[in-house]
DNA sequence: CAGTGGTCTAGACCACCAT
DNA sequence: TGGTGGTCTAGACCACTGC
């Protein structure tokens, strides 16, 4: 028998890593095909069946998506197969459409907390955005976004309005940062002068705050956002299994 | 060859369902074990791996559990592996210990909002429950309660209070409803009055506003739930994948 | 029709648990 | 030590896509 293993992960959990990290390296781009199952399992030097296992893996993580009869793909926020994953504000009644409005897109210096969020050294440069979402000429949205500068150098405000799709998309199309999951926290506040301004509300209206942290391949953080909803016509989502 | 098949869904489909609705029909109780996957083999006249197959989806509702060496058992409330499951709200700094206090259990007549949520006949009997949650004598949540009283006849405040366990594990333990998934709506509002006065904050202090209606089995609704988050030192916290 | 993923099988071997 | 689930393989056949 040839060399030991260490035995550690199983093989197709090494396999995942891997692919994982080919991913993160660029190797295939987001909306491209991943070579077929015969071709890994020749690359890896494994059966068909474990980097099927590995793929299923990652088509759970939703890193990718699996067509019978065509192949797999990277997930792109381009033409994703879930319009509003990361969204989960719906209306009462209808359906979804809003309408986006950019406030402001300036380069500052990460506070404190912004920096140990995204794990960046103090004062470290990052890109603020902020922006309203309207349905029916109503706010309902207040967006404000931190992104590290060194990842998403060049985004001004010219680049945002000019970009018909989502962020998630124009992160990735411009930048090549895919986002791949998030963590909220969800808090209910009062909201304060600016806010209600914004959002045409008084001021101490009861607000659903939403502070999200979302991470690029290998768990790496690249935005922390803070969205103030309004909720009279709309609720937050969530399923639990 | 023999007879034609509908080929309707696949094999492993198949199975899982008919699991289904033998942990519905009771055959095997929350904490028991199943059979082995060769005894589950040989029973649904399919191969190791296809019935494999079925208890890995089973295992991702949270249906069952796996254990290595000791076999497979029907996932339950009264010793779970994931504590808190279907409560969401943490603290922002230590871990979480809540005290209960019950404030009322009464039989009533289902409202047409509580009857729609729950697939009840309209003015059907139902059963509410309020209670508090506190943490270190200050209360954080407060929960409203409708079940079908159908199902869970005998349900009394003396009942609740004689249980030591979470609510999810006395129903259960004493009406075989074991809670399977369920589906929940966020909101900001202001304290009402009488919500104010048990939480002891002022009128119209911002509250997380959380609906849920929970499902058993065959995705049966069996409870709606109305909870009241203060969420000045705890958040709700959300992965989205 | 060739190539892809999806299903299903059979069997070997390993890791873990109970006794 | 026997029984359980966990991993890995090899191969057959099916269903779907795109040329």
């Amino acid at each position: 028998m040839p060399s030991r293993k260490p035995r550690s992960a199983p093989l197709y959990e090494q396999i995942r890593q891997l692919i994982v990290a080919a991913l993160a390296a660029g190797e295939w781009k987001p909306g491209e095909s991943l070579p077929s199952e015969a071709a890994l399992a020749e690359r890896f030097g494994a059966s068909a069946g474990t980097v099927r296992r590995a793929l299923d893996e990652l088509t759970a993580e939703h890193l990718v998506e699996r067509r019978q009869g065509s192949g797999t793909f990277v997930s792109t926020h381009a033409a994703p197969r879930q319009p509003f994953r990361f969204l989960r504000l719906v209306p009462d009644d209808d359906a979804q459409a809003f309408t986006r409005e950019l406030l402001s897109c300036r380069r500052l210096r990460a506070t404190a907390p912004i920096a140990l969020a995204l794990g960046l050294r103090p004062a470290e440069p990052v890109i603020e955005v902020r922006r309203l979402l309207h349905r029916r000429e109503r706010p309902v949205v207040l967006d404000e976004l931190w992104l590290p500068e060194k990842n998403f150098e060049g985004l001004t405000a010219e680049v945002i309005e000019s970009h018909a799709g989502a962020l998630y998309a124009l992160f990735e199309a411009r930048f090549g940062v895919h986002m791949v999951r998030a963590q909220e926290q969800l808090r209910a506040v009062a909201a304060p002068r600016q806010a209600a301004v914004l959002l045409r509300v008084p001021e101490g209206q009861p607000l659903l705050s939403v502070e999200r942290l979302a991470f690029t391949y290998g768990d790496r953080p690249v935005e922390l956002r803070r969205g103030l909803y309004l909720t009279d016509h709309d609720h937050y989502r969530n399923d639990l299994n």
